[in-house]
DNA sequence: TCCATGTGAGACATGGGTGTCGCATATGAG
DNA sequence: CTCATATGCGACACCCATGTCTCACATGGA
């Protein structure tokens, strides 16, 4: 009888990934609700949204946590953290752009625990000696965030095959387009 | 007396890359006309969006004839694209996400020659034995758009320096996060 | 069985943005 | 100067999503 909580937000979250701007009632509709029951879990789209946005701290912390990011070499890291989180990218993406979209400028509170976790990784890899160190964390960060996005975006619209999404997403981001003497 | 609609776009496309969401109405104050001569310009919002992604695309085009893709080695052309693509990244960012937003998995015609003149900047690179071959001309355009809009952000928000934007986004791009042997 | 709880359906008011119109006014060309 | 054109201003209706409410019904436990 009564709805399960997580269930709904991933419905709505799979929706709003497919369709931004679905509005409640569609997303009640996905989750073969009521529009009232809705509004009785959530008090408006707005907490919706907020929950949505924890939701995906979690599942990103999740991916961080199983992808190990402070074992081993940390190319090897990166790549693991690109191959976890690579199931969220598309949800993600309507996070980011939700974010971007309503408050530019700004940033979220919980996002930068995530940003720490991953810039740390970046760091480890220059502190080791495999990264080069004229590039920020930051900026890594944002471009592993971009990256991940972007390769969804194109795996949506046909330009780059499902299969090879995390490869070249990973390829690119660790070595760059040039040709390199290494590897 | 008679409103430049070239001035208009700029405004509109100034504004809507601050706040993607400003109304009609916002629009029309930014420009300093009224809401009504706003509407005898563009028939509506929609006619508005499509006039200023023309605009990005007529800029765009300025920006790689500027940049002079199929002069000289590819790395350095490709250099030169995201110099000259960078005072237009936050309005292209803005468009992608309007795109995202209202037709995700769609893509727009205009925007296909571009990617084509792009994408030939890398097979050219490819072929000269320059850039790898392992990492489609399609996904690395896209990766391109990404990273230059990612760019954008990042310096709106603070994270990375407005000084080290255009570097830090070819170098990324280029050469990727690992150390390299060569440079 | 009885009752509390949660849900569905529908109605309702509200707010905000949009699109259109009429009318007054200012500008520039002839 | 005269007139056509373009603009500003305000009003209006319209649409859509949102948020709230009531009432009836179903479920599950005591």
């Amino acid at each position: 009888m009564s709805v399960d909580r997580e269930e709904l937000l991933s419905t709505a979250a799979d929706l709003l990934t497919r369709r931004p701007t679905s509005s409640m009632d569609d997303i009640a509709k996905a989750a073969r609700i009521s529009r009232a029951t809705l509004h009785r879990h959530f008090a408006g789209r707005e907490a919706l949204i907020r929950a949505l946005e924890q939701l995906g701290l979690r599942r990103l912390d999740a991916a961080l946590d199983a992808a190990r990011t402070d074992e081993g070499d940390a190319a090897d890291a990166v790549r693991r953290v690109i191959a976890e989180t690579e199931p969220l990218a598309g949800f993600l993406g309507f996070l980011v752009t939700e974010n971007q979209l309503f408050e530019p400028g700004e940033q979220h509170a919980g996002w930068t625990r995530i940003d720490e976790r991953i810039s740390a990784l970046f760091q480890r890899g220059q502190r080791q000696g495999a990264f080069r160190i004229d590039l920020s964390p930051a900026w890594l960060t944002e471009a592993l965030y971009a990256l991940i996005t972007a390769s969804a975006w194109a795996v949506q619209d046909g330009r780059v095959a499902a299969r090879d999404s995390v490869r070249m997403t990973a390829e690119l981001l660790l070595g760059g387009v040039r040709r390199s003497v290494e590897e």
